[in-house]
DNA sequence: CATTTTAATGCAATTATGTTGCAAATATAA
DNA sequence: TTATATTTGCAACATAATTGCATTAAAATG
């Protein structure tokens, strides 16, 4: 089975983007977390590996590409996470709902809980739903107990 | 019949609020407006009536009070709307769904459709939902037909 | 109505977040 | 190995938001 690196080689080059050290670590960050990862963390942790401009630019190449996707938290802090595959460069197709953790924050990818549609008032045209649920995550509600 | 000014003077005090210049110019504004309101042109239509710091602080105790709620925009920019009657200082009974024209940019809340019930995961307990719908407006939808 | 009390405002300084232009560096194609 | 096209880093800038503190003003009190 070949590695996680190389998997990540593999993609930047189907995406057209060049193998590069910033965009192979912020993979490497992102795959190994289990809930989306704020910008703020990711700037944190890459130190000087990149430059903050350099890690805007490899988020918003990513997000193009559909390779990853962000999500706010309420807050209105950019959070991202690495797309289910089928999201491409001009469609993201993971309209799951994502849980905003009132205790420790974190923003869990619910990927199994789609979107309900949704009757809106006429004339409205809906193009994208964006549900965030708030409350206690399964770690912190256990806690809790 | 009441004015408004009368209606709003009423609220602060019922809310415990001084009656000052700069809370009834900001209930003034919100109230006049068919959409929600983004802290910029709040801030830009208030001009030097008010610092910044003053029109923060206003929009903050408004929310806490359940006198007003906030919508985060997909840019992440604060918008604020009027409650609807019943929300109060620890509970905002208004989760409706929000609509965020991509055209006019404009975000209406569409008091009349409710974020339907979710089916979470195992151990994740649901305290608040917020949807935001992006698509065109009735408005828009209009001018581009 | 004058005075006291308490809340609210304005200002200055600071932090966080995000963007742009441009020169230098580097990954990849030739 | 060289050429090219992309990516990076740096500096400067823009905007959003917060904090501390002195001053002002609203409302409560007598
Ligand atoms: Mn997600
Ligand atoms: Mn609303
Ligand atoms: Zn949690
Ligand atoms: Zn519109």
């Amino acid at each position: 089975m070949e590695n996680k690196t190389e998997r990540f080689e593999k993609l930047l080059v189907k995406n057209g983007l060049k193998r590069t050290a910033p965009r192979l670590q912020v993979l490497e960050i992102l795959s190994g977390r289990d809930s989306a990862t704020s910008q703020p963390y990711l700037e944190q942790v890459m130190g000087k590996d990149a430059d903050r401009v350099t890690l805007y630019r490899v988020l918003q190449a990513f997000e193009e590409k559909g390779i990853i996707h962000k999500v706010l938290d309420q807050q209105g802090t950019a959070n991202y996470a690495i797309c289910s595959d089928g999201c491409s460069a001009h469609e993201h197709h993971d309209e799951h709902v994502h849980f905003n953790c009132d205790n420790c924050h974190k923003i869990y990818c619910l990927d199994t809980v789609k979107i309900p549609a949704l009757k809106v008032p006429a004339g409205f045209k809906v193009e994208h739903l964006n549900l965030i649920a708030t409350g206690l995550c399964a770690n912190c509600s256990d806690k809790v107990n």
